[in-house]
DNA sequence: TAAATTAAAGACAAAAGAGTCCTTTATCTG
DNA sequence: CAGATAAAGGACTCTTTTGTCTTTAATTTA
């Protein structure tokens, strides 16, 4: 796979969270309920997003998760970078730690024109146009 | 990573393995000193590919592994599916179960379309041709 | 203030991936 | 045939990822 689940299951938690754009803030038990994803897993997970300054939470009643700028500023690359880290788009399709410009691997040339695109389209998409993409057309974010 | 490591591993050994294409069997040891993997895990990688009629081998002196068919007639998505099985390009990006055609995710689309160009890189990318670089051009098959 | 609610935090468990080691089997060479 | 060589196979360990559970801290409401 090409992100890790946790990551998948932050970028849907996300999306989930930028359909609920009007409230201030959604509590995680649903958004783990509806996505049919581990509550005490997820909550990790959202913890991360917080820390990273892409969601806000707040604990107590009416408490929960809600996003802290404008879905439209949010892309999906975003998130990857918040939770998985290790840079996707910097290693070596054949997983060789010498692998650079100087000293391409045989696959380097090909798969970077393809990384690229990754890139871009990842950097494109943004919380805002998949939460319209939910609400309009019917797309969906779970089973 | 796109590939797990031990698909990795497989991919370079293969390559190796087609740039020795003059000798019979090339023994699994002198590749894994080479690469700078642990013999014995390039051994189960390597028994998996033979099992799969990718390579062939022959024990005792003189033996080793050995391609089974011409290299220009394996891919490296051969090599994928002989070894990550688990098809990477029918997946949904956001790991979604149920995401289709019919029921798309918000990103099954942008995807599809990045994930078939990924699919035709592979598919047209032979050891030979691979193996031809890692000869003529200087390009490196480990660090 | 007391009780309820909800996120944060940390310890722990299960599963999968990666890697090691030892024994067995087949083959070649003297 | 005896010994050396090299792959096959299986048991085992280590690490990372994924998932569970319990306790703590913050906030709201009655």
């Amino acid at each position: 796979m090409l992100l890790s689940k946790t990551c998948s299951y932050g970028i849907r938690a996300a999306i989930y969270i930028a359909v609920q754009k009007d409230l201030r803030y959604v509590p995680i038990k649903e958004i783990a309920e509806t996505l049919k994803i581990s509550f005490h897993f997820l909550t990790k997970i959202l913890q991360i997003l917080t820390k990273k300054g892409i969601i806000e939470s707040s604990k107590g009643p009416g408490g929960g998760v809600g996003l802290r700028i404008d879905p439209s500023e949010i892309s999906i690359l975003d998130i990857i970078y918040a939770i998985d880290s290790s840079d996707i788009f910097k290693e070596c399709v054949l997983g060789l730690p010498g692998c650079s410009k100087e000293n391409p691997c045989p696959m380097h040339s090909t798969w970077g024109v393809l990384r690229l695109d990754l890139y871009e389209m990842l950097r494109n998409e943004t919380l805002e146009g998949l939460a319209s993409q939910v609400i309009n057309k019917s797309i969906l974010l779970y089973e």
